[in-house]
DNA sequence: AATTCGGGGAC
DNA sequence: GTCCCAGAATT
């Protein structure tokens, strides 16, 4: 079937090439000796996060982490910790997950190197496979992330909102024919460049895009109807107590949450639900007796999904059981802020630190 | 097919 | 406040 008409198909290719070549983006860091290790890690951060926010992180991920192999040989606190602050924690823990597989099966850095591949890897979906054999290997995929989803929906004005399965796979179908046979990796980054720099959402320049000539949605000058937008609907707000569980020398108490989940991976203070009477909680769950609990400040985090109020209660603990749970743990206030935490309790923690100063 | 995973930046 | 961002896994 022919999706793309074979003279559009060879203009854009070209065009979107030779724009590449004065305008395209050849500095970010993980172009730089690109291999497929320093891709994939790139290509995990910059899931549903912008170049600006990942780039620091890239850095930092890197210097931890050089190759394939140190991350393998890397504890999953470790890894948490480095992934603090970025969102979507099972990102890092897929991540983890596939460089110990890859180091365990191949004995070596070698990354596979088919679309099946490396699909069949924790964490790697089509988008990201395809990224990783175009920009570190130059060879023939196509990937449909945030910003080609955008630049495709636009030239060809393909309605509706992505999300919907039929119009992710009519996306698909475009962007599949449009790769070209040969230049896949600048043909690769150059869509994304375009899609990040001209045809933003908003505020598109298309006087300077390369594909003004052939694209329907400058045409119609309908562009921010591409694509269509999700659907909206008012999302819940959560209200949960996080205690702050302090013992006579300034420690805190934390709880690493199980794998799947909200924050998944990571520690935070024991929370309940504001329906639960909290030293009631505290005592059936925990075996944990508190005196002097004084709320804090309550705050609001907002996911995608929900709203979560947060009330912090810092309390002294008076008895509890000596520790046999590896999920629970006692640390200074500066050492929990080099730990995997959500951004969440980052501010708490903080805030608590701050008052403590005070008194 | 719909939902579930965060956090920050732009506006 | 709203929208969006180099998506994938789960149900």
């Amino acid at each position: 079937m022919k999706v793309v008409n074979e003279v559009i198909r060879a203009e854009f290719i070209s065009s979107v090439l030779l724009w590449f070549k004065e305008y395209g983006r050849k500095n970010l860091p993980w172009q730089k000796d690109p291999t497929a290790y320093r891709v994939w890690i790139s290509e995990i951060m910059l899931q549903q996060t912008q170049v600006k926010t990942v780039i620091p992180y890239y850095e930092k991920f890197m210097k931890c982490f050089p190759n394939i192999e140190d991350l393998a040989k890397a504890s999953n606190d470790q890894v948490m910790a480095q992934w603090s602050g970025l969102g979507y924690y099972s990102r890092a823990r897929n991540l983890h997950k596939t460089a110990i597989e890859l180091c365990k099966n191949r004995g070596q850095s070698e990354f596979p190197d088919t679309i099946e591949e490396l699909q069949s890897l924790a964490g790697i979906g089509r988008s990201t496979a395809g990224a990783i054999l175009a920009l570190a290997m130059n060879k023939k995929a196509s990937i449909l992330d945030g910003n080609v989803k955008r630049v495709l929906a636009r030239c060809f004005a393909i309605s509706g909102w992505p999300g919907k399965a039929d119009v992710a796979k009519k996306l698909w179908q475009v962007t599949e024919s449009l790769t070209p046979e040969n230049d896949v990796k600048a043909y690769t980054q150059a869509l994304m460049d375009i899609g990040a720099t001209i045809c933003t959402p908003r505020n598109m320049t298309c006087e300077d895009c390369p594909l003004s000539n052939i694209c329907i949605a400058l045409k119609q000058d309908n562009q921010v109807l591409y694509p269509g937008k999700k659907p909206k609907k008012k999302i819940p707000v959560r209200s949960q107590y996080f205690c702050l569980l302090m013992s006579k020398n300034g420690e805190l108490l934390m709880e690493k949450r199980p794998p799947s989940g909200i924050w998944g991976g990571l520690w935070t203070p024991i929370s309940c639900d504001l329906e639960f009477n909290l030293g009631e909680y505290l005592e059936n769950t925990y075996s944990i007796e508190a005196s002097n609990q004084q709320r804090l400040e309550e705050f609001r985090h907002t996911f995608s999904h929900f709203h979560l109020q947060l009330v912090p209660v810092k309390a002294d603990v008076t008895k509890m059981l000596s520790i046999a749970e590896d999920n629970l743990r006692w640390n200074s206030l500066d050492n929990w802020l080099k730990e995997g935490i959500p951004a969440a309790v980052r501010v708490m923690i903080e805030d608590l630190s701050a008052n403590l100063e005070k008194d």
